[in-house]
DNA sequence: TATTGTTATACTCTATAACTATA
DNA sequence: TATAGTTATAGAGTATAACAATA
């Protein structure tokens, strides 16, 4: 349990990180915004998967999950092919076209993020990473409890 | 110099931090957007000051400022005077009104962190709130050297 | 009836560019 | 001419609600 002005720092740096994501969704190809550029990654990580349990990962609602997909489908990234055991579902993969994309993607995120913390430590960015990953789980568990059923899902 | 799988794993905690970001403006009061309570807590902080100096602080263009600003000063919670020493500029600062309304802000907000990193300790949050300033301010240095004027501004 | 996914609509945040008024 | 700030417009991201198809 931290004392408030601790926090109230954190919530200062919290809101101007924001400008960080903003540099780095520069470095991505103009038809390619960073919606898609996380579903791309999500697909690759985790392997095909539902439109369902990818808002879950992506933490919003479904609705915006659909509007992501949508787009990277458009441009052949990626593959919905219907679930042969719910047919209201879709098996989303990475395509052969996406995966290359990805490969470009990937390799311009990760130059740009050379270039900025190129004092950084290999331990420095493994650090945030796992106190960010730790926030972000402390606050779903929370977002979960918000909602009893669906927590990615409008509760009409 | 950090390894690259840990560039690509940051590059995803970094996205999904959008989340927590979201659930904690779900604190803030219907009529104050995040902005306006960014705002508020800036100018709290650094004391009175100009556009283009919070343009700066905020690290967003001055158009988005100044319109950040004016949902501010139409609910009388900033006071914008003109600057004697130079007509064209405006003196901003946190009115009596403002001030009570960053307290039930900052009250929500801290309450919120409070709530959700509950198992976190005082030195976790203040070595997040360090990285994360490393991360900006790292990334800050490189948007200066991109417009060598004016780095809040349009270049027109 | 309930659930999966899509679409229509609205709101916030942002950047670019054109504009004004001062310097 | 150049600068401080405003405003008009456009784009990305998100949530809510209504909808279609299937369970």
């Amino acid at each position: 349990m931290a004392a408030q002005p601790r926090y109230e720092e954190l919530g200062r740096q919290l809101s101007a990180i924001g400008a960080v994501k903003r540099e780095l969704s520069r470095t991505l190809p103009a038809d390619c915004p960073a919606g898609s550029a996380v579903v791309l990654a999500l697909l690759d990580k985790y392997g095909e998967m539902r439109m369902s349990r990818l808002a879950e990962l992506l933490a919003v609602d479904m609705s915006v999950t659909s509007r992501h997909v949508a787009h990277a489908a458009d441009r052949g990234w990626i593959d919905r092919s219907p679930d042969p055991d719910d047919r209201r579902s879709r098996i989303l993969r990475v395509t052969p076209v996406g995966s290359e994309q990805l490969q470009e993607l990937s390799r311009r995120y990760t130059d740009a993020l050379a270039h900025y913390l190129r004092d950084w430590s290999d331990d420095d960015v493994l650090q945030l990473s796992t106190l960010l990953a730790r926030l972000r789980a402390d606050f779903g568990d929370c977002r979960q409890s918000r909602t009893h059923t669906s927590p990615t899902r409008t509760p009409a």
